[in-house]
DNA sequence: CTGCACGTTTTTAACGTTAATATTTGGTGG
DNA sequence: CCACCAAATATTAACGTTAAAAACGTGCAG
């Protein structure tokens, strides 16, 4: 009484079983509302009975949709706290099996000639539905690429060029590191750095602006502030720099867990304790960041709703896209990342006991 | 000149084109030797000028097969060093790329029954080609279940009840293991415990093995060790009951980073220092073992290599299920960690200079 | 009793590809 | 000059689904 071994149950087999024609059966299960009542009941026994569910490739060429979502990976460089890709991918997808849709991971260099032309084929190839872009910057190319191409997409991160046609869901740097510093702040510190990225990154100028903020309003000063690239070794000769400074910093601010596990090298360096000596929060509360001693204090970033939230806009862009092809429903999500406190930027005790 | 804005370019619109019927374009791309040289090319300019690319989804629907492979995402446990899920999809998803596949992203949660019906599903739906599993353990349902329904797929890590027809790329776990204990010997040590994972975990086992081994070998105790769950807190909980015995442990190898990590934790809370005080292992090569402070001595898996094969054992596989549904050609391939030194097992420069 | 509208169901055709089969072409040997 | 063969190409049909149009009652107003 089970399932066929094999041989896919098809809509025909499932029509003849329940005595009607195959159309019946598409409708009973895409627009249960043409088919009157007693049909449908009666269809949908002989699905269940024989197993059917319907076969994507079949589908996806008639309807000219794949129910597929692609999504970009990047190599995990080894110089950085894994950024969370791995969780947003997770959650991504599970929200995306949720809607009923599934990721497919697209592989490109993050050149973008060789990139765009990676989400093109698979445009052509596959049929991909909708594209989900991470940290889309200014100018960006394939923002551009999608949009000619008419396809649905929606970014994790902002447009940073005011483009208000873009769909995205971003989390709120500037407040992220604004409370990173209060909370230093509120420690007693009064000279607070900032370790962050150049002028070329809009992420990393965002989360700056917070520090800033946050000093300025407790009237602290904020010469102490480097801007380098996201890596280990960047991060621990920025601090051996602000702890050589002639008034030296006892708090340092990073724009990522990478920067500030390369203050706690510095620290390290120096014989100094994390928390105790020198303050420090991260950013991204990367696996890591849980893992060391003593543990560093960061901003954790919502993954899940992001993840939920950029499936809800592809999906609403893929049902509004039949009436217009684009600026149709743009939407834009700011959320907050929650400040996780541990042991790098509290005093804590002297020896701690177990 | 350039190709079409839009309406994907099909076969019989390159087969006009080239003054041909579709069926020989098809066979130009598919089946080269089977058409004359000159009309080759004629279509082959044909397909360059309008930028031609087959659609997969009438493909699939024909051939019956996707070109698709699934992967099962986990959850990122919290707790844990992030287990090179995220390098390993990405290694994984280039090598699929490369030998023209596309990964796709499977969503279940870890128990068993769930996790078989998704595949299922996704099996029946979207005629996936293959499954790559992870972690494969004794008696596995997910293996009784793939082959059952005759489908091709492979396991990162091999089959630990002696499975022939089982396809598998694995790491040498023992070897690894041993390595570490080698180094740390070689560093004076005579007091080395072990920290791993239970009995229930054959690849925690073999782990354990390869530091019994290295101990007796060279006529070490091997009293000290202790089988627990892969978190941080037993990592630490372990390592102080190894520091607090008669004759305590001067070096600790672990069977994880996430384990190593607590050892640190708990040096840390004792005012030790890993490497000057005790010596560290981990294994995995996490992220975060290159940024933690001092660095941590681990084992690192060789993914890309690991990657690389299972695409090539499922591309086998399917190849040679055309003549044989099942053990046609098994294939179990280990692979030999890397051990990667670092400051945690060394006993360094009291206060090292930068 | 005819005609028409409505709710329900079936038929037809198409999505783009390719295996299997059929047809054409050019060349050989009888 | 015809029969025959091989190579090259074309035609047919099918993969499983669904939009669109057609067909089928059934009830109701004219």
């Amino acid at each position: 009484m089970g399932p066929q071994p094999h041989g896919h149950v098809t809509l025909a087999q499932v029509a003849t079983r329940a005595g009607v024609s195959a159309q019946s059966v598409s409708n009973a299960l895409n627009n249960p509302e043409r088919v009157a009542a007693a049909t449908r009941e009666r269809i949908l026994a002989a699905v269940a009975e024989l197993g059917y569910e319907p076969n994507l490739s079949a589908r996806a060429l008639r309807n000219r949709s794949s129910s597929l979502i692609a999504v970009k990976m990047r190599p995990a460089r080894p110089d950085k706290a894994s950024l969370l890709m791995d969780d947003f991918l997770y959650v991504l997808n599970a929200a995306a099996v949720d809607a009923g849709y599934h990721l497919i991971l697209c592989h490109a260099e993050d050149g973008s000639a060789g990139e765009i032309k990676a989400y093109r084929d698979l445009l052509k190839k596959t049929s991909v539905d909708a594209f989900i872009l991470a940290e889309t910057h200014r100018n960006d190319d394939r923002v551009a690429a999608l949009r000619s191409w008419g396809v649905p997409f929606a970014s994790f991160g902002r447009s940073w060029d005011g483009d208000d046609g873009l769909a995205w869901v971003d989390v709120d740097g500037r407040a992220g590191t604004r409370a990173a510093t209060e909370h230093v702040a509120a420690q007693g510190h009064r000279r607070i750095g900032h370790i962050g990225w150049g002028a070329e990154s809009e992420l990393g100028q965002d989360r700056r602006d917070g520090w800033l903020e946050a000093c300025r309003e407790r009237e602290l000063e904020t010469d102490l502030q480097a801007a380098v690239v996201d890596s280990l070794d960047a991060g621990r000769q920025a601090a051996h720099r602000m702890l050589d400074a002639s008034r030296p910093a006892t708090a340092l601010v990073c724009a990522s867990d990478t920067l500030a596990l390369g203050v706690m090298r510095a620290l390290h360096e120096r014989g100094l304790r994390p928390g105790a000596d020198v303050a420090i929060t991260g950013y991204d509360d990367s696996p890591t960041a849980a893992l060391v001693s003593p543990g560093l204090t960061t901003l954790r970033q919502p993954i899940d709703e992001v993840g939920r939230q950029l499936i809800q806009i592809v999906d609403n862009l893929m049902a509004g896209d039949l009436r217009q092809p684009a600026y149709a429903l743009p939407q834009h999500v700011l959320l907050e990342p929650e400040l996780i406190v541990r042991a790098s930027s509290l005093p804590g005790p002297r020896t701690p006991v177990r």
